[in-house]
DNA sequence: TACAATAGATAGGCACAGCCTATGGCAGAA
DNA sequence: TTCTGCCATAGGCTGTGCCTATCTATTGTA
């Protein structure tokens, strides 16, 4: 059976002929016939009488008519879907993004995005490096926000943009005015840092060894804020991106002036993956 | 777009692989990928992302496979029905009977058929022979009992049987209980016959023409049994077919020995038309 | 790092299916 | 009767879907 021998079957069924029915399909009417006959024999009964000048539905003919309209009707709908689909920047885009950029830059990037593209329904994970890896693997996640390098060359990485990192100090602290330091300057600090697995500690440490420093650390958390809530208490120290620096907090931000404390955020996809058009989108307004 | 095309879609969603797809559609695997081609560049986009090892399902795909299945199942869920339609006896059948057969022979036919096939639901109109022609050609009858001879080439008509033809008379008359008679023996008898337009009475009329009988007529109505009723109150004499004699009534009924005295009962059915399998169940069984 | 294995894409050739035109046969209209 | 309209049949052509062989890329292994 064939898609084209149920568009004939019903076009003879609306016109009354097969010549007409012929006609309207753009075929020739032996063409028509002989198609409507393979029909016929494979469903293994007759499906019109044909009565001298009239043609007409036989029982058989009757009861597959709407099956065969229904077939057609879902499948040219399914394609007008589908083709709506890929003109607006509709449907579903899960973003991931890593702890240390996603209340920060993430967030005011995707409130503008949303504004532009409200039809678009974003989804954001928060999870570190590795997870976000895997979930673009597994194609849970479309498009990562993270910072580079990254391991695996099974991914695309768009480089957004690269920043400084900046001291975080307690007011009291003796440096908290300075305009910019060296890493070297805090050698003595106790140091809070962000938890294992969290790519931006990678980032300050890496920055600290590079500075010959072997930062003796006090405090670790999940979460940015709660480091700088606890250097605001006086805790010790800490580093943090360009990006957390917010003067409401309670505590003082001052440039680290080493030329290597610095990291460079990306947006990571899939290599091989087709984005749709809300992910395109998002991906474009990112950079 | 093509349904093998969908074939090959669903099986490809279903393995995880073109490869296995190709083997569980029994054609090899450039054709199914060559096939995939064509029916994403029809829809406008990919329907899978081919990543090294596996290939896994676009939002496209995603959204389209659901309109597939339901495509492909639709499809052979009607195959079934048909099928199914043409090996059993069910279904509809409209049975067309003039007058003078359908309550005397034919229900006691029908009543039989009803009990050896309970799936067919049968439907009896009981019409003169011109509508029930009618109704042949327009298809809203089946298969009509009625009398030969009967006009019109485009019909196929299966004899049934031949009977003959019987006076009926009041108890008193005469004649009530000879056991024959001839036509020209009731010269002088007042006859009460069927309204115009029914075959019997063209039967009647035409009996009496060749005994050389000019029957006076002083009642018609349009059913026998009323006739019958009129002729046990005395009124006269009338002609019925031996089907409708039946000793209950208040009349005698005495077989007319006039060579010619009969009629012929028929199944009629449009040519060319296809019957379904409960008439042709039906049509055998009145045989 | 190199090599083997696996999976999908590409290329080229073949066979058949569907299409065409021409024609036949049949029924209804003039 | 002839004429006309309609569907079926016949024969030839083209395009398309299929095949095999080969290429490329990724993955797993020595």
């Amino acid at each position: 059976m064939e898609l084209h021998q149920l568009r004939y079957f019903s076009a003879v069924a609306d016109t009354g002929s097969f010549s007409r029915a012929a006609e309207k399909c753009h075929v020739s009417q032996p063409s028509l016939s002989q198609q409507i006959q393979k029909l016929e024999s494979e469903l293994g009964g007759r499906l019109f009488d044909r009565l001298g000048r009239s043609v007409r539905l036989t029982d058989l003919g009757e009861a597959f008519l709407p099956r065969a309209r229904s077939v057609l009707h879902e499948l040219s709908s399914a394609k007008d879907e589908l083709s709506e689909r890929l003109q607006s920047e509709s449907g579903p885009v899960v973003i991931g993004a890593i702890p240390t950029v996603a209340p920060y830059w993430l967030a005011q990037r995707l409130a503008t995005f949303s504004r532009k593209f409200p039809k678009v329904h974003l989804t954001i994970a928060e999870e570190i490096t590795p997870v976000l890896l895997d979930r673009l693997r597994a194609g849970s996640v479309d498009l990562a926000v993270l910072a580079l390098p990254i391991r695996g060359h099974e991914f695309d990485a768009h480089p957004l943009f690269t920043e400084r990192l900046y001291a975080a100090l307690p007011k009291t602290h003796k440096l908290a005015r300075r305009p910019a330091l060296q890493l070297a300057d805090l050698r003595r600090d106790p140091f809070l840092f962000l938890r294992d697995g969290h790519c931006f500690r990678d980032s300050a440490v890496a920055a600290c060894n590079r500075a010959r420093l072997d930062p003796r650390v006090v405090f670790e958390s999940g979460h940015l804020s709660s480091l700088l809530a606890m250097v605001g208490a006086g805790m010790g120290v800490s580093l943090v991106p360009e990006m957390a620096v917010d003067k409401s907090k309670p505590c003082r931000f001052v440039r680290i002036a080493d030329p290597q404390a610095q990291r460079t955020i990306a947006a990571a996809v899939l290599r091989g993956r087709t984005l749709n058009r809300g992910s395109r989108a998002l991906l474009s307004h990112l950079r």
